[in-house]
Order: C-alpha cells, then structure tokens, then sequence
DNA sequence: CAACCCTAAATTGTCGACAAAGTAGAGTAA
DNA sequence: TTACTCTACTTTGTCGACAATTTAGGGTTG
C-alpha cells in the first residue's frame, strides 16, 4: 500500500500532517479552539507555520475559521455523515465508472489479486479487512479514474473527514462479508469495461453503508 | 444575484479575491510564475499576506505549488477541462437529486420565475444568456441541495477554474435555447420531486455542454 | 567541447515583534 | 438587579528581517 506518496518537506508540511492526524484520531477534540500560541509552544515552531498548517486544514474542512476569532475542529454530526456519504456516492460513483474505462490492464489484475488476497483474510476469519483493506480498495479505483480533480478532491479531502467520523464515532463495526461480495462484482464490471454497471454497483456500495450507519447512528 | 456573499474581512481576504479575480479573468497568464515579493509590492502588501493568499489559491486548485521553488497559475489543457466536467456532471447530478428532495416550495418558485425571466430574455434575442443566467441557474440549485460539501466543493472550487476556462479560452459561445429547454426540464422534475429524474437531466444538460465544448475544441 | 564543481544572487521558508481586533470583567447609572 | 461602558488583557493579523534552499553563471578539468 504504498499509496500515500505526499512526504512533508517543509516545517509547516510536517506540521500539518501532525495536527491532521491528531486531530482525525481525535488527540485533539472535535469542537475544539486551536489556539495558534499554544499550538506553536506545543510543536515548537513559529506561528507562522502553525499558521499555514491551519489554513490547509481549513482547505480541507477539518477546521473552521472565523477572521479576527479563531479556529475550531469542526464539529461531528450525524447529518453531516450523511451530507459526506452523498458526496462519496457521486463521486466515487464517477470513479469507478472512470476506471472502468481508464484502467491499464496490469492495474485491474492487481485489483483482482488483490480482491484475493481480502478473500483469503476473510475466509480466515480476520475481520481486520474494514479498515486497511476496504480504504485500499476505493484508493485503487479512485487513482484508477485517471481524474485528477476527483483523485484530490477524494484523498485530499473527503477521506480524512471520513475517517475522522468513523474514529470518533466508533465505526469500525460489521459489513465485512457483504462489503466483500460488492467489491467483487464492482471488480468484475471494471474487468468487462462496463462503465455504467461499475459507477451504479459502487453507487449502491456506498448506499449501502450509509444505511448501515445511518441504523447504528439512531439506534 | 445575491449569492457572492463571501466579502473579504481581512487584508489577506481582498488580496486572495483580487489575485483570484486576476487569475480567472487572465490579467496573470496561465502557466506564469507567481513571484512572492513582486505581488508583494505590486499589491502593496507583506509576503506574509500574499503567501497566505497563494496558498488558498493553491487549495482551489487555481496554481500549483513546488516547495522552495514556488507557484505557477495551473496550465489550461483541453484534457483537463474534460477532467472537469466530468467532476460537475457527478456532483451537480447529485445537487439536482438533493434539490429535488430538499428545495423548499418556495425556493422552486424562484427557480421557475427565474426561469421565466429567462425565457423573456431568450425570446427577445438576447443571447446574452449565457454567462450570467447560466451561472445563476445552476447556483441556485447547487445551493438547493443543503449539502454544505457539495456546495463548497462546487462554488468554491470547480465554477472559478471552469470560468477560467470558459475566458481563457473564449467559450462564450452558442447553445443557448437548446439549453434553455434543458434547464425547463429539469426544473420541472424538480417540481414534480422526481430526484431520480432530475439527477439524470442534470447529468445529460452537463454531457451536452461537454461535448459542444470538445467539438469546438478539436477544431 | 562537455561535464562537473563551486560561488554568488535571488527566492522561498521561518521567526520574533508590533498593530489591530475581539473578549472578559469591574464599575457605574438607570 | 440589569444593562451599558470603559478598560485591561488575550488572540489574531500584518510586517520586516534572517535562515535555508534553489538557480544561474563562470571557471576548471577531463
């Protein structure tokens, strides 16, 4: 999984990187002020640097920020779930059905071999697969598009909100065996180039779990 | 029209919107370097501001940035205008199927009044459409959707590098009673609540405009 | 002549200090 | 008591200077 190319060069890269990750896995609480003093005596850099890390977290609507006031960790609600699964739908929906068509060969037979691998953990018995395997797979597709625009706007942005959500919200849960069986027939449309199947199989993939969370959020 | 209500508060606010007025409208060339201390006293401002600046032009997508090097306005290619409309036929389908479902009556009752106003528009010769109703249309039914995401993605992000686009490389063009007829349509599926539907027009109304934009670009 | 290295200039990255805006609290008047 | 105002303090916004990195040019060596 050798994915996550983006290596921080400059202070203010690692700095934000830090504060990301912090915030996403909740070290820093949601609904919380960033105190850009406090913050900059924390990681021992200027408040400029602190200053540049905020503002891309803001780009990448993890913080909110009001002029002259500050910035706070955005606040998780259950519509805001929902709001974040609609935008995944349709855009990973035009991910696969980009990839269906814009997939090298080598590139869809290490997805399948890689569906494999998922297969055999799971056969196993490892519910290990959600977390790693299951962002693994949607990355393959997303990068698959061959759209930038969509490849930043889903990695840069949309996913560490998510994975922000299923931390803190406790969202490691079930749709193991089931989420495997979607994979599988999304796989199998890339493989046959059918466009259209694979952005309406992925659609409903992901319809599917945002009615499973939607269920466990109001129970 | 009142929509633009982001006015700047602070110093870095008015220089970001007048670098990004500068950029989308061509007053800076695509493709040319973006010097830190030029703009600086150019624009009668600190390097700390510009910098700021620069860097939510690069969270829009509008330049590119290269640490210790610096930032270049992003270079227009047909390829990526493609890219693009392919992002805003997803994510304005979706805004469509939310805005049929989340629109209040009398929201849709602006939309069909507009409409209208439109129609007059069009009947009396004017062809200048285009530009400004256009926008307006699909402004009000992005923000009809009440999905802050999908909303922020589009009118933050995509509609400037479309319009840069759309100036930079004199795409004023025709289509516009055809288009009039589409947007009639998926007005009225929007009344009708028919999200299905009204997700679909969208997508075919943005296809359509793709492909007038790549035939005229191919020749 | 080409390739390499080394130096100097220019540009970006980082820092600490000052200016401006917002916030909280005590005090006063109705 | 309540509401308002003024003041002192805290926090953010902006600035100029210094540090680090890249880039361009000349010179040397094979």
């Amino acid at each position: 999984m050798t994915f996550f190319t983006e290596q921080p060069v400059t202070s203010a890269d690692k700095t934000f990187f830090q504060l990301r990750k912090d915030i996403v896995e909740g070290a820093i609480l949601a609904g919380s002020k960033l105190s850009e003093t406090e913050l900059s005596t924390k990681y021992a850099v200027s408040r400029a640097v602190i200053r540049e890390a905020i503002n891309r977290l803001e780009a990448s609507h993890l913080v909110e920020r009001k002029a002259n006031v500050g910035a706070r960790v955005v606040t998780l609600t259950p519509e805001g779930l929902i709001e974040l699964y609609q935008v995944r739908e349709s855009l990973e929906g035009m991910a696969a059905r980009l990839a269906a068509q814009n997939m090298t060969d080598s590139e869809i037979a290490d997805l399948q071999s890689l569906l494999n691998s998922h297969f055999e953990k799971v056969q196993s018995g490892q519910s290990y697969y959600q977390e790693a395997g299951d962002v693994d797979f949607h990355y393959r597709i997303i990068l698959g598009s061959k759209n930038k625009h969509l490849i930043s706007m889903l990695t840069d942005g949309i996913y560490h909100l998510v994975r922000m959500y299923r931390v803190q919200l406790g969202m490691s849960g079930p749709r193991v065996t089931t989420a495997f069986d979607e994979h599988k027939h999304i796989v199998q449309a890339i493989c046959n180039r059918d466009a259209e199947l694979a952005e309406m199989l992925m659609r409903r993939h992901i319809l599917y779990s945002k009615s499973s969370i939607e269920s466990k959020l109001l129970s």
